[in-house]
DNA sequence: TACAATACTGAACATATATTCAGTATTATA
DNA sequence: TATAATACTGAATATATGTTCAGTATTGTA
């Protein structure tokens, strides 16, 4: 209305306008991003088509495209985003546990839960071995599984350093504590909850035992 | 050159010419299999188009679906002759361990050394989480994973007759060891023999301490 | 030799689906 | 208000690829 206001106003309004903007970038990205997710884990990733996301979505293909490099592109992002979610929730609920071992129960209770609610991981493990990735894609995934691993072996070293284990090789250990998880997200796909929660406390279990002190 | 020889040999000769086509037909399902699998292996299940097995034998598409009934039906049977081909060298390799201690040692090995000379393991998770199946082939997949989790129950169960271990949940540990091999599996791509080799003694170690006789 | 069954060819079919791009609409800037 | 930058459209592109099928060649049968 009053040209002048703005003017005056000067770089807050600009700002305003600025956001505007990305405000619906943001919205934008935000809605393709869980349509997105809501269908690769229920159909996959192959499976799941830009088509599928149009129609889901009700915005162009195009747009798509304007807001993601491409398909493996938005995948990625989902991954990322889960990552910092992850880390989110684990940051919070890590105070609750005292000992190293009640957060391994803790984190093995977590995956069951969240590995059912969250069926983004069969998605995840059919684009992690698909073969037909960009380099810079592969580099992205090694530096994920990294992260895990890396996860893993803090959380070991803490417990060895509370005198809880007895690791001698604590990447190793962190590697088949990884591994283990993994296994088991696939069994827990043929699972109910009860059946799920189960299981991974029993491989805490026997993992727990199989590194605990040994009195002499 | 002389037909009276043909028809006083009669079946013989019969069987003989019957024979030479079943013959024929062995040979080339072989060499679509051969090539199938090193193929799948390479390039993974999906990147692997039945054009690349044309090229790859010298025969027409039409006579790979002569042979098999598509491209699953072909993948199920590369499976299925890897499973016969494990069931028969285990056999043979299971009578030189003495104890089931032994066996699962013996296993791990055998897995880790197989699992990097036949990467079809990369090709079988990508199909067995590949959403897009027909129900059949689902079923057999639930069967073969069945026969897997069978497998350990019952070598399992025997160490726990011949008092190695102390176990409750045969059933539930039979699913945590494999799962633990199949999630060391997915790791062991990242490593060559002495590390895979290594990794998978490690994670028997801590399997078999964690489900070890306990004294008190 | 005539007929039948089996083994095989290869082009055509059907279709799915990631990606681009020329153009339009909306919003920011001066 | 004019220009620039950003957000978006959707049809066209490009192409890959599983599957079929009419027809041919080889082998078995009587």
């Amino acid at each position: 209305m009053d040209f002048h206001l703005k003017e005056s106003i000067g770089q807050k309004v600009v700002n305003f306008c600025v956001n505007k903007k990305k405000q619906q970038t943001e919205q934008t990205k935000k809605k393709i991003a869980d349509s997105a997710r809501s269908l690769f884990a229920q159909k996959g990733y192959k499976a799941t088509s830009i088509e599928d996301i149009v129609k889901a979505t009700g915005c162009s293909a195009g747009n798509i495209y304007y807001h993601f490099k491409n398909k493996e592109g938005l995948f990625l992002y989902l991954l990322e985003d889960w990552n910092r979610e992850w880390d989110k929730t684990w940051l919070a609920k890590e105070k609750l546990y005292a000992t190293t071992t009640e957060k391994l129960y803790g984190m093995a209770e977590y995956l069951a839960l969240d590995q059912l609610s969250h069926p983004l991981t069969k998605a995840a493990d059919e684009f992690f071995n698909n073969s037909e990735k960009a380099p810079e894609v592969e580099e992205r995934i090694n530096e994920m599984v990294k992260g895990y691993i890396d996860f893993n072996r803090q959380l070991l070293q803490r417990g060895i350093d509370h005198d809880e284990f007895e690791i001698a090789n604590v990447t190793g250990l962190a590697i088949i504590l990884d591994g283990l998880m993994l296994g088991l997200n696939q069994h827990s796909r043929r699972m109910d909850r009860e059946e799920a929660l189960a299981a991974y406390r029993l491989a805490m279990d026997v993992f727990l035992l199989g590194i605990a002190k040994r009195t002499r």
